[in-house]
DNA sequence: TGACCACCTTTGTTAGAACAAAGTGTTGAC
DNA sequence: GTCAACACTTTGTTCTAACAAAGGTGGTCA
């Protein structure tokens, strides 16, 4: 496959958002759009540097941006290859309310439980606190198109945020961390199946025994503070996770 | 918490590891050996690059690489912080019987079946190739500690390589495929649940009905080319799945 | 013809330098 | 005393420059 030749990339040099960027996000769109096909070969990045007036260091700072995304790959003496249409992410994270909200399913929420108290040990531990950490304790059972999909059980330190019922129907739990300052950045999870115990078969509408996918999982913000951890059983009829992970 | 003078960093510039890499690789150490605790900060970079006597370009990337994996965190102004003392991998990309080894746990695997075929259709679809795909298709048994763990089914590419059931006995696919330049780099899954069907609850060795964890995959190496489908069954009793993720 | 060497292309590593932007803290005016 | 302006610290962005290393190609010589 030949060369490709780059369009021309518009520059904002008075922009805050930096050049290095700009060109990978020019990059990528060509790519999705198909203008670069999946097989073919960028020019080399000094060329490329210079036609679209950035530094070499700026070029490979951008390219180097979309190999981490998957779309691109180098090798030395041969050159940069598109291999890939579209951005691969290692794992979005992002809750169950957002995956159903992006679906377009209009999820509901029906808060069971809601109060302030001293954090269980596993939990403290999951939190990576010795003990002693007052949290909120929320249980839910969450809806989706009438019928329900998941119990979920979360604990958040209360200093974080106050919760309220009325906000957590409406909102998901971690749109509610975000709007109060704590996102979600890193996350552990631990994604197992059992069978479904009376209470939950009870609570799901599905039958005792019946297959259920749990989730256990503890999540810290950008400065490394644990915001949430949840321990959530999901009716597998109705639900399973999707992944893209990279080496 | 004071800012952390970080110790001489022993640097081989005849070594063809990058000096970049050095650097972060001991800084790593450093703060998993808890000698720069959490929570404490670096001197700045510039400080840092001088008495490593390595520029400011490398030191930095070495510090981005640490950000990268989650366990420094930055900000303008501010310097950089220690906020996790062991590596945040998003999803490390192995097998089921790399983690097993990797545990000490001795797997033994039993090939059920091994025959080249034509690709069944949902099968030519996940690996991206229109049809008529001839495929290596795999039917495993998979033991640990003497107990029935999972039974996988695979399929992969002919012409990748040629696969015996004797090597399948003794090693995993995935070292397979990587020893024959085959890395796997990329891949999408879906986890999720279900009951064991009598079959599966017979090869298994449990009850029917009992929960499962199934996954299904496919894999890409690095030239975006796939090389592995695979859709897996796992006794939910003996088995879970542990992902970090970041957003 | 075939093997090996030299050369070309391309990405990878490292350095030095300058300015920009974001936070923090301090000083000074009111 | 309070608040705004300013200085200082620290990371972020961008550039120029040079050499190293890996992969491929073509030519020479046996």
């Amino acid at each position: 496959m030949p060369d490709r030749t780059v369009p021309e990339v518009p520059l904002d040099r008075t922009s805050p958002v930096p050049l290095y960027f700009q060109v990978a996000t020019r990059l990528q769109q060509l790519i999705e759009d198909g203008e670069l096909p999946v097989g073919s070969r960028l020019e080399n990045e000094v060329e490329l540097a210079e036609r679209l007036g950035v530094s070499r260091p700026t070029m490979r700072r951008a390219i180097a941006y979309l190999v981490e995304r998957g779309m691109l790959v180098r090798r030395r003496g041969i050159g940069t290859q598109i291999v890939h249409p579209k951005v691969r992410r290692p794992v979005e994270l992002t809750s169950l309310y957002d995956d159903l909200a992006k679906d377009g399913q209009s999820p509901r929420t029906e808060v069971l439980l809601l109060e302030v108290r001293r954090a269980p040990d596993h939990v403290a531990e999951a939190l990576g606190v010795p003990g002693g950490l007052d949290i909120t304790w929320i249980e839910r059972l969450r809806f989706s198109g009438g019928e329900p999909l998941a119990i979920m059980h979360n604990a958040v330190p209360l200093d974080l945020l106050p919760l309220t019922e009325a906000d957590l129907a409406e909102r998901g739990l971690y749109e509610l961390l975000r709007a109060a300052g704590h996102v979600p950045r890193m996350a552990s999870q631990t994604v197992g199946a059992k069978a479904a115990s009376a209470t939950e078969a009870r609570q799901l509408g599905d039958s005792r025994g019946a297959p259920m996918l749990t989730m256990v999982r503890t999540a810290w913000d950008e400065a490394g503070r644990a915001v949430e951890y949840g321990s959530h059983v999901y009716r597998a009829s109705r639900y399973s996770f999707e992944l893209t992970l990279t080496s």
